[in-house]
DNA sequence: CTAGCCCGGAGGCCTGACCACCGCTTTGTC
DNA sequence: GACAAAGCGGTGGTCAGGCCTCCGGGCTAG
């Protein structure tokens, strides 16, 4: 009798620490019970015990660390790590390239606007070096691609910056690691495609010019139509999105 | 020696597994080696297996029976667990409503334009018939909090019809999964807000008016307007979301 | 005062046994 | 002969206990 679990012991067990987490509001670094401790106030062993901790490891909202003064804590998951569970959901969805961009269409002038007048000096000037990297035509396909790289790490570095909106910082970063992957694993950027990093270059130019005299508008009307543009061209190459893990957190 | 392992051996393991995954091409439904074999092929003992079908399972990937026949499956994440974990993520990030509002507002006009013209008639009678629920003045707060619910499965319809794309109709799942949850937990929509039913009823029905009528523009602006609406109110209420864990999938 | 050793407590991994579950086969009855 | 009930067997699920590894901090030797 009693007994009875629909579920199996080690997800109780983690649903009860999670509990535990949201009703003590635990936060980052905060130690969990230690593995015996919970064999004891739980009736389970060490093994169920041991399995609901990786789950919750898994998820990303404990660390565990051996040796003295170790044991499991709570841990904020790091955005790469959601970013790669998030893969996992994609991997049997059939995401195309204009999937992608419809999203960053309408996200990343957002974004621009958001930052107009609030980039200190010195990120500016980061910015703006890191413009120089594609600011020539490729001569190959390798400094091409590491070009497109570069070019992607520049929405990065502005997402970075945003600071401001943790959701829609994490949505860009994570459309723009999806196209970084698809140009690591596929020969993605071959026909006629040798102009788009300077094409790029000019647009975050010009948005790093507009961004700098504050003017929320036309910054997001330069990120529309640099993404009109990157998506004219990608709309031109392969159609399906690779089904493949991102790299593990 | 030899060994060295700078990550815990049910990571290893897990590693492996999905590379499996990548390389043979594993669909959903399709069975992984047993406890048995994985100890045989691994060199690991049980305790590790499981562990490591523990984090595997967490994730999402895979899916696991008891009985004959039974066995570690490949398995598609469903978009609640997804939910589930990015809202993992989120939890010690500080989101406030602000920031929902700004996702929704580039957004949800996309997702509407996209939608004008290519909703069945069967589809568009379900879609004005769940208008009713919250056509008329709330009587009372219980009443006004569903009626909010019901206008947010609205948004969830839509994204639902668009079908297609994943990653758009994901995020806006989220969205609103978000604001639900807010409506659930936290007394918000208390001062002042009790036409926003009525208010969200009328956008919604000129919004269907414009799908209807294939007028992608049109579907767009009514919803750039219904977000700007809804916004201007729930900017006055609070502004940090809560902080808690969504419902396990 | 510093460098090094050493202790002890925490998780990490393994072994081996037994339990719970459930599809399939066998058996029994009408 | 057909259908239902009983049971086999293989699979994951849980438990118990043991030994190994790691590592911070205290203690000791230089």
């Amino acid at each position: 009798m009693a007994g009875s679990s629909t579920k199996r012991r080690p997800y109780q067990v983690a649903e009860t620490i999670k509990r535990w987490i949201v009703e003590k509001q635990l936060k980052p670094g905060d130690r969990l019970p230690g593995e015996a401790e919970l064999m004891e106030r739980l009736g389970v062993s060490k093994g169920t015990v041991r399995e609901s901790t990786r789950v919750l490891e898994a998820q990303g909202l404990v660390e565990t660390r051996t040796g003295p003064g170790g044991g499991a804590f709570v841990h904020a998951m790091s955005e790469a790590r959601a970013i790669s569970l998030l893969s996992h959901y994609l991997f049997f969805q059939d995401i195309s390239i204009r999937d992608i961009y419809q999203i960053r269409l309408a996200l990343e002038p957002e974004l621009a606007a958001s930052l107009a007048g609030r980039v200190s000096p010195e990120d500016m000037s980061r910015l703006r070096a890191s413009l120089e990297s594609y600011a020539d035509t490729a001569r190959d396909e390798e400094e091409e691609r590491q070009q497109h790289l570069d070019s992607l790490n520049f929405h990065l570095m502005l997402a970075e910056l945003s600071g401001g909106n943790p959701l829609l910082c994490f949505i860009i970063r994570f459309t723009t690691q999806v196209l970084s992957d698809l140009t690591i694993y596929r020969r993605l950027y071959e026909p006629a495609t040798h102009d788009l990093g300077r094409t790029g270059c000019r647009f975050h130019a010009e948005l790093l010019d507009a961004i700098e005299a504050g003017d929320a508008e036309q910054a997001r009307r330069i990120m529309h139509e640099h993404m009109l543009s990157a998506q004219a061209v990608m709309n031109t190459q392969e159609a399906q999105v690779r089904r493949d893990f991102l790299s593990e957190a």
